[in-house]
DNA sequence: CCGGTTTGCTAAACCGGTTTTGCATCCCTG
DNA sequence: CAGGGATGCAAAACCGGTTTAGCAAACCGG
């Protein structure tokens, strides 16, 4: 096999054998209108008989674009990619893109350096899910004068940004709850994922933690401080937040989970304290993802078009990319709780007994 | 802002600058010891100051390498990053990719060509998955020069492979359901997702079914050709392939699934049947994706490691990328049955009724 | 049949870096 | 103090295309 020492066929090697210029063998691909429709078909022929393919990068740095989208995580791909919310997300982003014809990049971590992999990412805009708007890589794109779009994050006023309703979907599952007469609920928050990332203050997290006290003040009820735990965003991390709640003494009759694998986690290490949900306890979770409908019992949980914002995400960038219509959006999708078998009435003893420990 | 008309700083506007040649800025970043220490440390200087920041492409171009390995799939990605079989995939190969410094590239159909988007694609080498050996973009990729590896297919013997025992595992799961009695079994096949794709004889439906197909010959037992359906491998496809098999009549006691969502949804359907599982119906899946031990009952699967065969496959690639160790190999990686709540003894009655019935 | 436009193609510049080659200058060494 | 080897940087070539400017021939109306 000489073919793998054989060295990639080249434009000039086209043009020299169909006895042409590099420059009509450049139109023979890109615009064959601007040469006789015999010559570009001649061209053409020589080209396929000596397997000529465009070299992607050469056609990148002269055409000044490189029709790729990159996705900016601040998480390893490594840790990301069987995260359910995740993949939703991404289908939306790879929808949008297939649709427009740009391919898509994953920006991440590279020898745990975000910014060499930003900098070495060939792309013509970024989606940047996760990321605070103040977040250096984030100024890193901005710098590299990249359009960017922001996910669940507040955006700068001169690029546009996707969020959903995550105050009011929080407040609906806690009025839920509240209704069904639950007063002693555990809140399990999620925490970022990477340690080093400080709180955002307009962050995923303290939305939805605004949107659970606005239903308690409604009520009149103050969210207990105390009653409110941390947790990676996963089936694992929920477990554990249970757990630890649990042996810290406190006995909740229903847990608000940021998250659904969180939710999920609860039911276990719920069940294995013997409490049966939703009879003994009340588990509502957040995001809806696809398998949550499958859990047992089914779970209760805020929907969001998650693939919906991945969609938007990318005709947003787009937008901008293409100069189609440069002019900064911020969208911000509904949310809607969706009421299945992780929540019922809250157990009367249970309450009372609890009133009477307290 | 005029930030934003600004153009990009290049290597000639700091050599100006910071009065040297092209040449001496490009040894500041990557042979700094080819210069003086203060003459690099001037120009890095001034590089910042000015903003600088070298052009990936014209690099990629240069240097003839992009740092980027592309995964090649011939279905929509926006259709598989939800499939939890290419989320652990794609973990696996982004551990292995992030640590070797690679970036992440997804080559799918782009406006429905997976040809164009293989000719767009900027990589250094490529993993296939889910495509035959013969298929004409993996041969568009060896024209093109480019180190492929080829995941659950058989390869050319001038390049590397990865699989698994899939005979192997599929037939510890029918032994062990005809070590439970059954003796009425449902085999659910997966049909390749893209409707053009050829049947491939080797592919990973034919080896599963050769493996069944063993377990049933060394007990003198014919596998019945007419209890074999064919389905997409999804919780949907799984629980209308049993519907389609009870409407035909059939009455098995287990069913033999070709993928873990199949499983799972066969075990819905039947429960809208009112059978229950495993004391009704006996269920084994295969793959043991991660939602597997979560199912209700928990799945009884063959486990494959499936983010070990992504690692896998990358390190074979990079092998041959880097021309550390270009000799092809093909590896298998071992699967086994891993027993769960979904299977038990075959039903006494049912089976004697099916008899009766047969 | 003349001046102007169109057609069909080419030469050269360019995209933005890296790499090779080469030329001073400096430092040793004998 | 001449000769040889480092050292430090610059000039030019190169990566492989696209795009601009321009030229010659063909065409066309008056």
């Amino acid at each position: 096999m000489e073919e793998r020492t054989h060295r990639r066929v080249r434009i000039a090697d086209v043009a020299r054998e169909a006895g042409v210029s590099k420059t009509a063998v450049s139109f023979a691909f890109n615009s064959p209108d601007r040469l006789a429709p015999d010559t570009a078909s001649r061209i053409r022929e020589v080209a396929d008989s000596l397997g000529y393919r465009p070299h992607p990068v050469a056609r990148m740095l002269s055409q000044r674009h490189t029709r790729t989208i990159g996705v900016l995580t601040p998480q390893a791909l490594s840790v990301i990619f069987s995260n359910p919310y995740f993949g939703a997300f991404s289908e939306g982003v790879a929808l949008a893109a297939e649709q427009e014809g740009y391919a898509l990049h994953f920006i991440s971590p590279l020898h745990g350096s975000l910014a060499s992999a930003v900098g070495r990412a060939t792309v013509d805009g970024v989606v940047a899910v996760g990321l605070a708007a103040g977040h250096p890589e984030v100024e890193q794109v901005r710098a590299a004068g990249l359009p960017i779009v922001m996910v669940d994050s507040t955006a700068f006023p001169d690029q546009s940004g996707v969020g959903v309703n995550d105050e009011g979907g929080a407040r609906e599952a806690a009025e839920h709850l509240l209704a069904l007469g639950h007063r002693d609920i555990l809140v399990v928050g999620v925490e970022p994922p990477e340690a080093g990332q400080a709180k955002d203050p307009h962050g995923v997290h303290t939305r939805r933690l605004v949107g659970y006290a606005a239903a308690f003040d409604a009520r009149g009820i103050a969210l207990d401080p105390s009653a409110i735990v941390m947790s990676t965003s996963s089936i694992e991390g929920g477990a554990s937040a249970f757990r630890r709640a649990w042996d810290a003494g406190l006995r909740p009759t229903a847990v608000l989970a940021m998250s659904d694998a969180i939710a999920i986690g609860v039911m276990r290490a719920a069940r294995e304290h013997g409490l049966r949900v939703p009879e003994d306890l009340s588990v509502v979770g957040f995001d809806d993802v696809d398998i949550s409908q499958y859990a047992n019992p089914p779970l209760t949980t805020v929907h969001q078009p998650i693939r919906e914002k991945g969609e938007t995400a990318v005709r947003l960038l787009l937008a901008v990319v293409e100069r189609r219509d440069p002019s900064p959006q911020q969208l911000r999708l509904e949310t809607r709780l969706v009421i299945r078998g992780s929540t019922g009435p809250a157990p009367r003893q249970r309450q009372e007994v609890d009133r009477a420990r307290g």
